[in-house]
Formats: C-alpha cells, structure tokens, sequence
DNA sequence: ATGTAC
C-alpha cells in the first residue's frame, strides 16, 4: 500500500515530559485526551491507581505513550497497563490497535524480545513432598538451563533451525499437549525464514533452550492461595502444590530481527511520508514490503521463542525426572505458556487490526475460540512473573478486556527503577543472602545481574494486578510465591 | 531484552 495510507501531516518537537493533562476517567482508567498534543491521533489511556501513577511519572513513559498515539491508522486509544515503563519508543506496558491493511507496524511496539513470554508448569507434588529435595531441584535445574548473556546449548541449528522458525514449540514438542495449552498453539502463522538475516540466523543458532538475562528466570514455586477455585482447578492448580514458571525469549535472534527492521523502515519513513515524534518508533505501513517482511520475520522469531521456552520445559522435566523420578516427571503438566511482546492480527468487533502488545498479555474471556477447550469456560490463563523474591500471578481473561483493551492485562511487576539505578542501590551479593536467608535458593552467574532485578527495581506486583482485576480485565486465580530461583 | 558499543 502507498498512497491510501492514513497519514496525518504534522511535524513537531517531542514534549517536555514535566506536565500531563491526566484525567481521571473511572476508578481504574486515567487518560490524556487526543488534544494535549496537534500530532496525537487518539487519546492516551493508562489502567493504574494513584500509588502507581507515582511510580509511573517517575519516567518517560507517559511521554511515550502519547507518542504512540501519533501513529498512523492507531484506533480508540494508546493504552498502557498498570506495570507501564520507559521502554524502547514505546512504553513496556503498552497496547497499541492499528487498523488493517493502511495502519503501520512498529517493531518497537513489539521490542527487542520478540515473544518473550512465560510458560507455567504444575508438578504433582507439594511443598511438603518435596522437603529437604528442594535445593537439589533448583541446582539439577540451574545445570540443566544455559543461563546468562550469550550462553548457548548448541541446540538447533541449520535446517533444525528452519523448523523452529516455521512451527515453534511444536518443533520440539515432546507432548501433545504442550503445544495444545500454547497460546496460539505455541505457533504464529505466517513466518517465512528468508526474511531473518543470515546474521539473525547464525545468533539463534544453537541458542535453543537457554535463558538469557536480565529478567528472564526459571523459578520453582508453591501454590500460596487459590482465589477463584473453579478457575484454579481447570489450570490442574492447588494450594501447596509445585511449580516450575518459565520466562525466556527469543534470545539473540529476535534481538538481531529488531534491530534490522528498525533500521530498514526509518530508512524509508519518508516514502510512506511519516513523521513520528521520536525515531524509535519507526514504522512502516503493515501491507508495504517492509511491513510484510517484518511480520513474517516477527513471527519467525516468536516461533523460536515458543520453541525456547519448549525447550527449556523439556529440560526442566528431565530435571524433575533426575531428582524425583519417573512419575513426577510422567505428572509434570504444562497450564499454559503466553506471549508478551508481539503483535498479532485480531478481528475486534467489524474490525481486523494489528495489536501490537508490547509488556503486555492477551486475556480473553471465556467463550473465546482462541482459549483451548479445558479452559473456554473459565478464560484463557495469564501468566504474571513477580520480580525476583516476590509473588507471581495467574489470572484468567475477563469479558471486560475485549470491551476495554482489544483483550489484554499486564505482564507483571514493571520497572520502576532502571537497571544502572538499580545497580546502585544495591549490592547483588547481599541481595543473594538475603533471598537465602528467606529459605529461596538462588542459583545465579552474576551478582550484578541479580542487583539490576531487585525488588525495589519494580512496582508492587499484587497493586498491579489488583488493578487489572478492579478494571476487569482479568480475574486473580492463584498466588505463586517462590522456592528457589535459576536466573542469567 | 542484547555477542549490554559495528
């Protein structure tokens, strides 16, 4: 497409972040109206309460929110999540509708980790049966998930790799049902391989079923409460029961298809004659060539996230087998596994459009046809990573998230410190004697990685989803509180 | 998030 594209001509410095016209909408919805700015399109619309709200306007994110309301073809609102932070263009936390075919797709609406995301599994243990093994589970863990920056297992490479582009988690899928309790079936339709560089291709390669850094974590857990039981007993979850939550991403592949695509579209904004506030929105129209490419490579790159964290599930039951043997790996199920950072193409009412979901979750209602049959009467499971040391959630979508946000909720605690400021405030190592001293077993390379994933870097995670809940966006379910933690 | 600066 090219000359139908919807774009508004404007062109003006990005604002001063210092003032927000920030109305209070409702009990849980804040909004900056469309007309703060001449070159926003739509308002700018925030889910949070006044504690949040503090912590939010601590950084830029607002600033960024309204940038992405600028956007070509963006429909209602730019939204972010109560757990909304400063991110790359725009907001983690952020929610953005685009119109199709003429509305644009944004790379950094989707970010760096393309389909970072969470995975839970439920072992048929509890806390108690699992006693003094404890330690030794995180350790076997610890050894058997490459962690930390650049690590790599020397999994799939060359023609496997091709595989993992093109059917994701099904690709090394050991169970039926781990692909069946995927969202999306562990799979994006429409990747294509020759649209990820050869450079894309050779950082992914080998780097199947490993961690990462920064917030990424596999960590063990007991069931604390189950707050809506006919929910939490659909998700095969009960209170002092064992858990094993997965949050990993794309790794050097999905980092490396970012970066070229960022690049490739600011190279021909002008073409589709776009002018954004802040470069690092770059775009291009979502039926342009460069928008085609980037989707299909976007997808690409989510396969190989649904396959690495399939992967890493692989290896965490190979775990479970070696230290509580044959039958708990046999009754280690898989609840489900979510995306956070990817966009998806969705018909929301009359309408198809590309929600880019950027530090955010899809939580549809109940009913829905996108949530597998053992749930559909309860919603679809919402994965929530609490930071380090804290809870974690499992929600379940309500009908007030397709009403109110194209369906979607948070995705966990949110920053609300960055990591350099973090680091400063924070020594890693008492922070591992700390967590020790709690009873967690930490098992980690870097004392400053674990600094930079403090808990005062983040908000409160309980306010968070209290507030999605309040929204009625998702319902809670259940509480996971952690035992030990394998971090990069 | 990330071969944490091509």
């Amino acid at each position: 497409m090219t000359s139908s594209s919807p774009v508004k001509e404007v062109a003006r410095a990005p604002m001063s972040s210092s003032t927000y016209d920030l109305r209070r909408v409702d009990e849980t919805l804040y909004e900056i109206p469309a007309d703060a700015r001449p070159d926003m399109r739509v308002p700018a619309r925030v889910f949070a309460n006044e504690s949040l709200l503090a912590a939010i306007g601590r950084d830029a994110s607002l600033e960024q929110l309204q940038n992405v309301a600028t956007l070509p073809g963006i429909v209602e609102a730019a939204y972010a999540m109560p757990d909304i932070h400063q991110g790359y263009g725009f907001p983690v936390g952020g929610l953005a509708a685009m119109e199709l075919p003429d509305g644009v797709v944004s790379p950094g609406g989707v970010g760096y980790d393309i389909n970072c995301g969470v995975r839970l599994l439920a072992l048929p243990v509890t806390d108690g049966d699992l006693g003094t093994r404890r330690e030794a589970l995180v350790h076997e863990l610890a050894r058997a998930i490459p962690a930390g920056a650049g690590k790599t297992s020397g999994r799939a490479n060359g023609t496997a790799l091709e595989e993992v582009l093109l059917e994701g988690a099904r690709a090394v899928a050991e169970r039926d049902e781990d692909v069946e309790l995927a969202e999306s079936g562990g799979r994006l339709p429409g990747a294509e391989v020759a649209v990820v560089s050869e450079r894309a291709r050779q950082r992914g390669a080998g780097q199947l079923g490993t961690m990462g850094s920064g917030n990424h974590f596999v960590e063990l857990q007991r069931v604390d409460a189950v707050l809506a039981p006919a929910a939490g007993k659909a998700f095969g979850l009960s209170p002092g029961q064992v858990t094993v939550l997965i949050h990993s991403g794309s790794r050097g592949l999905g980092h490396q298809v970012c970066t070229d695509y960022v690049r490739r579209m600011d190279a021909v904004l002008g073409r589709y004659g776009i002018e954004l506030p802040d470069r690092q929105l770059s775009c291009a129209p979502a039926s342009s060539p460069e928008g085609r490419a980037y989707l299909a490579a976007m997808a690409a790159a989510a396969n190989f996230a649904f396959a690495n964290r399939q992967e890493i599930a692989n290896r965490v039951r190979r775990a479970v087998e070696r230290v509580l043997g044959r039958d708990a790996e046999r009754g280690t199920r898989q609840v489900y596994d979510v995306a956070h950072n990817v966009a998806k193409v969705e018909r929301h009412g009359d309408r198809e459009l590309l929600v880019h979901r950027k530090g955010a979750t899809r939580a549809f209602p109940p009913g829905s046809d996108d949530v597998p049959d053992r749930y559909r009467d309860v919603g679809q499971p919402v994965l929530i990573p609490g930071s380090m040391g804290t809870s974690s959630w499992v929600l379940a979508g309500s009908s007030g998230s397709l009403e109110r946000s194209f369906g979607t909720t948070c995705h966990g605690a949110g920053r609300q410190l960055s990591r350099t400021a973090a680091k400063k405030q924070v020594a890693g190592g008492d922070l591992r004697r700390e967590l020790e001293a709690r009873g967690i077993v930490v098992r980690s390379p870097s004392n400053a990685g674990l600094a930079e994933e403090a808990p005062l870097a983040y908000k409160d995670v309980d306010g968070v989803v209290e507030v999605v809940e309040r929204a009625g966006l998702a319902e809670r379910v259940a509480r996971l509180v952690p035992l030990g933690v394998v971090k990069g």
